[in-house]
DNA sequence: TACATCATGTAAGGCGTTACATGATTCA
DNA sequence: TGAATCATGTAACGCCTTACATGATGTA
């Protein structure tokens, strides 16, 4: 998997700039795969030098112009190539749990306040996504059709919300587990 | 977060050689960072220079020869540095994600072979395990004391264990969901 | 006038993946 | 004899992060 499929996907369900498709890797999108805008414009050059993408210029009012984005027949067939061919498991980073191995070998109270940390960023991230769940999937669809793309798009989602709970529950876990240690059971 | 700090947490658990090193990358310490014997022989030279780690010749009879790798008093320092410095947590990346999310552009049934490729590759890392959990921490330590290494190595595999959970049930969602679109409801 | 936001980039360096390479020992 | 496992590397290339850079417009 690389940046270009997100950003194909991400093209896909509205065009926009390298501008916008950063801010929409730092939600949305994001959530899943991240990027930083000086990645995003890079890898849009080649896509456009390689005939995925299409440019157009938008001159705005009260704004800087913009360069608009758009798939192209390329950047379709490409997406359809990458969706067809299986992909592992990505593999899992999470420095916490190797905090959590090595506290073993230093102090492990003084890890709590790093545990909660993470715990209030998880928390937040998770009243977001309901925020969001309720905005955009909370009515059913206007003409009451199923919508593969707003179906898609709340499953994902859905992910990301079992993903937070998932995380706030171990945090806790291993908050009573520093605890334990610290009073000695 | 270094794969500098993940080796040092392996080698203070037990000292052992950079093909060791890789293979405890492969389950154990792997499941929540990864690393290649390549980049692990890269960093262990690195460390040795910076004095974070110390070798030794190790003969054997009926194996070749090996370098055991252990933590010197720079490498304890330099993990506990870390360990009291705040971390943001890790960037998430799920190319299945991106794949469910772009399917909508695609063929949606097409993607059904590969959720279940990954719900099975997800069932046999919780049945793998489960299987390390009772062997490990089924019965109570020997001692019966509270063992602080233990209890932390312990905690860490219930939060894979919540994870592979976790995922085989949204994997189960998405399937509900791409069935759903496939029928009409 | 100063700060925030919109908008687009370059450059350096480190990290990670893929491919290539070597050689010993064990077991079928 | 051949395959698997143990053991240790080099090299090339691409991806990603961090830092630096510029300039327009809107708002307090």
């Amino acid at each position: 998997m690389a940046l270009e499929h997100a950003i194909l996907v991400s093209l896909l369900e509205k065009p926009g700039s390298g501008y916008e498709l950063a801010r929409r890797f730092e939600r949305s999108i994001g959530y899943f795969w991240t990027a930083s805008h000086q990645q995003i414009y890079r890898v849009l050059k080649r896509m456009e030098s390689d005939g995925w993408v299409e440019v157009r210029d938008v001159a705005q009012y009260g704004r800087p112009d913009k360069k608009e984005y758009s798939v192209a027949g390329r950047g379709r067939d490409a997406l359809s190539a990458w969706l067809n061919e299986p992909t592992e498991p990505e593999s899992v980073r999470h420095d916490l749990a190797v905090k959590v191995r090595g506290a073993a070998f230093d102090d492990p109270t003084a890890l709590i306040s790093q545990v909660e940390r993470h715990r209030q960023a998880h928390t937040d991230r998770l009243t977001h996504y309901l925020a969001g769940e309720t905005r955009d999937f909370g009515d059913p669809p206007p003409d009451g059709r199923l919508d593969a793309e707003r179906e898609l798009q709340h499953a994902v989602l859905r992910g990301g919300i079992a993903y937070e709970r998932m995380m706030i529950a171990w945090l806790d876990d291993v908050l009573a587990t520093l605890a334990r240690l610290d009073t000695g059971r």
